[in-house]
DNA sequence: GGGTTGACGCAGA
DNA sequence: TTCTGCGCCAACC
């Protein structure tokens, strides 16, 4: 069982993320089913807190609220639904978007 | 080695 | 529908 402290660890799910396209978002639940091997929406969190320093767009990956806690985050809130937004992807006044549509699955 | 926290998820009230 | 509690696995203190 691999671990987040192994750059392969986070490199596969750096990869997952980017290949979501663009106006498409993923969550962590999804993220974590789709990696497998163990993985669960906590280890995938931490990997994506660290994923805030590399060329991923973090931004897309959402919890299942369709929003993001970015409250806790080392960066600005702001640059979530902007830079979501500047994709297509809609956010209501709460600043959620509907997961459901916008959900998008690797095959 | 043990306890707490966390970019989460789901079930229950 | 929203809020609270518990569980999950790994990291941090």
């Amino acid at each position: 069982m691999p671990k987040t402290d192994t750059p392969e660890y986070r490199k596969h799910v750096y990869d997952l993320v980017r290949r979501i396209p663009k106006g498409r978002i993923m969550t962590y639940g999804q993220i974590a089913i789709v990696l497998g091997e163990g993985y669960t929406p906590r280890t995938v969190g931490y990997v994506m807190r660290n994923a805030n320093v590399d060329n991923v767009p973090w931004q897309r990956v959402i919890n299942s609220k369709g929003g993001c806690s970015t409250g806790r985050i080392l960066a600005p809130h702001d640059i979530q639904q902007q830079l979501l937004e500047a994709e297509g992807v809609e956010f209501n006044e709460r600043g959620f978007c509907r997961v459901e549509e916008y959900r998008w699955e690797p095959r």
